[in-house]
This record gives C-alpha cells, sequence and structure tokens, in this order.
DNA sequence: AGCAAGTTGAGAAGAAGTTTTCATCGTGGC
DNA sequence: GCCACGATGAAAACTTCTTCTCAACTTGCT
C-alpha cells in the first residue's frame, strides 16, 4: 500500500505552493525548507510516483531538465526565464496553426515556448 | 588552419541534400554514404566547427538530442514526426503570441514545436 | 506497543549525448 | 614529392540527469 510520509506531503506541498512548473532541484530545495533531511532520489521516486498516479504531469523543455506540474490543467504553454532559469505557466493559446502545413504532414500537437525575463529578474 | 577534408565536404553535403535539420546520427548516417569509415567523433568536432563559422545553427528540441540546420533562414518553426522522429523546416510564423503576458513578464523569443505525422509515416 | 512491509537517504550505477585522448592519416604549402 | 601540422577514428572519459541498491527508519494495522 501507498504511504503518506512526510517527505511526500512536503513534496506535493511544494507543488501547490511554487505554483508554476518545478524541476526535480527546485523540488529538493522548496522540500528541504520542511524535511531538511530529505534526498533527490526520494523526490525522483516521488515525481514518478505523482505521474501515475495523475497528480502531476511532466513538462519537456529544449536543453532543460523536464519540469512537473499539476496535471488537469487544459491547454495552455510555458514560459521560460532566461536569467533564472524558473518556469512559469502561460494561461490559453492563441495558436492558429496546424492549419498552414505542407501537404502530406498531420499534425497531432504543438508545444509554444516562451523566452524572457520574469518579474522576479527585471 | 582548417583544411577541406572528404568528411567535412561530406557533412556538409548531407545538410544541403537533406534539407531539413539533421541530428548527429542522422548526419552520420547520410556522410556515411560518401566516407563510409566516418567516425562519430569527426561529426561532432565538425557540427561544432560548422556553427561556430556560421554555416550551421543548432536546433533544440524538447527531450531530444539537438538538430542542426543551415543557417540564415529567416524566423520560423519545426515539426517533429513522432514516428520516424524526422524534424522538418515550417515556413513562417503565425503566432500572435508575446501580448497576453502576464504583467511584469518581458518575452524576448519563443519556440513553436508542431507533432504528427510526416508524409512519410502516412 | 509490536511488527511486517513500504519508505528513505547516500552513494553507486545507469543511460544518453557529447568531448577528449592519442596514435595514425591526409592535406596543402613549399 | 616532402613534411609540418591539422584532421581522423576508436575507445575511453565526461556530463547531466535519472534510477537502483541496501541498510536503517517509518508508517499503519492490530
Amino acid at each position: 500500500m501507498e504511504r503518506s510520509t512526510r517527505q511526500r506531503r512536503a513534496i506535493r506541498e511544494a507543488f501547490l505552493e511554487a505554483g508554476r512548473p518545478l524541476s526535480p532541484q527546485e523540488v529538493l530545495e522548496l522540500a528541504r525548507k520542511k524535511v531538511p533531511s530529505l534526498g533527490l532520489a526520494t523526490v525522483y521516486r516521488t515525481l514518478k510516483g505523482l505521474v501515475e498516479e495523475g497528480f502531476l504531469t511532466p513538462v519537456a523543455l529544449p536543453g532543460e531538465p523536464s519540469r512537473y506540474e499539476p496535471a488537469g490543467k487544459g491547454h495552455h504553454h510555458h514560459f521560460l526565464c532566461r536569467l533564472c532559469g524558473r518556469v512559469y505557466e502561460l494561461l490559453g493559446c492563441d495558436l492558429a496553426l496546424e492549419g498552414p502545413l505542407p501537404p502530406g504532414f498531420l499534425a497531432e500537437g504543438h508545444e509554444v515556448m516562451v523566452y524572457g525575463r520574469c518579474p522576479e529578474c527585471t
């Protein structure tokens, strides 16, 4: 059976409190505020479990370690701050794409990444 | 001084003939048709050189090894075939984004990846 | 409280892509 | 054609991220 441990609670809370996609390293740092002894292996194990159980979904980015965010949000995209490396969620999607493709191509989905500076790094 | 070798010519030609972004592995396979003894280390060395000299630019994608494409093209995006893994260039950019950002965010650029099936994989 | 079984932390190990090492080869200037 | 020096190929090493191992610890049930 799956147990509720201090570590798992701390990791879940980290996501709810951060309100943005987190990398395993960020999860480690945030959750250590509550459970200082927390190890990286536990973070990875727990992330894996939370993805399988449907609480989180992975967010893949080019040349960066994956982030994770609470699942169940609608279609949206992300913003990566070039200074601090934090990822934020962008609500909605204005992309009217998936029409002007060359013949023979069939679109099944898309990802948009916006790069720039976040409010913290102005 | 920088020499013109069979290997480097083969790698350059691979890009001109492929007409799409190539991964180091793809470069190896294509260029080996002309220089069968070609090694992966040479591919990486040459790619690095071609990027520095401005002939190629890297194309980073989420969870995939970087592709490279001839530099100097205008702003455009890419299509990744989920079956064969090939990347194609999409001309133009319909993205009217970079306006509806939350306050405090400053956009400096963006990337769009479209996923689906390419003509080869229908 | 007692205990079986799941969980944890630290370090080792693994995976995947990229770079370095080094002996040998090839290019281009003379 | 000669030769210095850059380039090559194969394998080892390296990076970065992720997973595994295992002894020690917790949790949840009784």
